[in-house]
DNA sequence: ACGCGACGAGAGCACTGCTCTCGTTCGTGA
DNA sequence: TCACGAACGAGAGCAGTGCTCTCGTCGCGT
């Protein structure tokens, strides 16, 4: 894919690329309020009107450090689930590991991810920073955390090893896990994706509440604390979990 | 205490609420980030320079607005959790709700406020704004929607109504948890303060995602989906629930 | 009644995002 | 091959920002 294109847009390329490596170091340093165009441009050797040839304005700039963002956690996500798997292949037992290992090494590559860079995901799971608006191309990468934690689930309801919730469901919700599960194309029971929706949202709950400080003074274990919260919410969507 | 302080005290009390006012019309309207001081200022018929006489700085200001949003939303617990009873007493029973009742009636209520009141919610549970700085005076109105939900669990518990968790719990996590029940003062196992902790910022991470829209083409019955995901934390943290 | 301190106005500094213009340079179609 | 248009970088400039400093004025306690 990387075919030979011109000078001029290989160029463009990697202007582009060094603007977003600038563009992300300052927001880890100071923050999404204090990125600065002029700052980037100045940092890259160029005056700042140049800069806009690349992006037509600094939420375009910001917008794009989401995309990337996003990408990033769900990349961190993909490949702690395929390294569980793959320690466990390589332990002798069965090709995957438990469901609620790979759930925990999912929700660990999130948190771990998030403590990393606590600015960038500030900028994706925080306050909406620009104008509230998220363009299309934001759903797909925004739902890669997602999808792995489906992933989990699905394979444990495909081997038989969910417990399905015996709750009642509001009808309504009924109705969008359907086509939820239908969009997704996996084959899950109506609870179990409502389980997951509610355990997806409440893992950034945890994740966000000690990245901005809520836990302090209240929490000193963040480490043990999130595991434990998280092989809890394993079991609130049907995973079986080890040791009880 | 609204003792006759003279009229130039007066005036100052009068004109930072009206700043403070003009400041929050503000924020409803742009955000946070599109806060400005000389706009206030100019709303307000006087020159920028003059409301550094009330407030020292920007970032002073969103302060005192961040302390006003925690006490708000905690406001609005505490009155939400109170009508329960009144309404329970009303009817003829015991003098406070079920603990599910009065469990959901705080969630709703954060919920609702924070539906209200979009961006002052972002300013204390979205990403922090200003310097990354929490001040002292911060952390007891920030813990007013906890201490609500502490209650209603520490009722419920001695009332030996309360289910405890059986799960083991990490010994730092056990730690972390003994000096919180005795900082807070209430009576309450360690395994039920984790679940309570967990089901806490758990809460505030169903409500972020529907108002900062990751739930957007992910679920429309928005009301439906929370009030059964608050009955399932309730569950967690050991209270009984009805009909399951 | 005096004087100190609080106050509001105004000018000004350094900075921001963004626009417009103007030469230059690159790539491509004739 | 070469000429023309598009892409590019530099610079000036505009409106707006947070914040500081100075300077009259007015209010209140001594």
């Amino acid at each position: 894919m990387t075919a030979i294109k011109g000078a001029r847009e290989r160029a463009r390329g990697e202007i582009t690329a060094a603007i977003k490596d600038e563009a992300r170091k300052q927001l880890a340093a100071e923050g999404a309020a204090k990125l600065s165009l002029r700052a980037v441009a100045r940092e890259l050797g160029m005056v700042s009107s140049a800069l806009y040839r690349y992006f037509p304005s600094r939420d375009d700039l910001l917008t794009a450090l989401i995309l990337d963002a996003y990408n990033a956690v769900g990349q961190a996500a993909e490949t702690a689930l395929a390294a569980a798997d793959a320690r466990r292949g390589r332990r002798g037992g069965a090709a995957a590991a438990t469901p609620a290992a790979r759930w925990t090494a999912v929700c660990r590559a999130v948190r771990e991810w998030a403590l990393a860079h606590p600015h960038e995901y500030a900028l994706i799971y925080g306050s909406p920073v620009p104008g509230y608006r998220a363009p299309e191309t934001t759903a797909e990468p925004a739902g890669r955390v997602a999808r792995a934690l489906i992933e989990v689930v699905r394979d444990a309801y495909a081997a038989g090893a969910l417990r399905e919730p015996d709750d009642p469901l509001p009808d309504a919700v009924v109705g969008d896990m359907l086509t939820l599960v239908a969009e997704q194309g996996v084959e899950l029971p109506a609870g179990v994706a409502a389980r997951l929706v509610g355990a997806w949202a409440q893992l950034f709950g945890l994740v966000g509440f000690e990245l901005f400080g809520q836990f302090n003074r209240v929490i000193e274990a963040r480490e043990e604390f999130f595991e434990q919260a998280v092989l809890q919410l394993a079991r609130s969507v049907g995973l079986p979990t080890p040791a009880r």
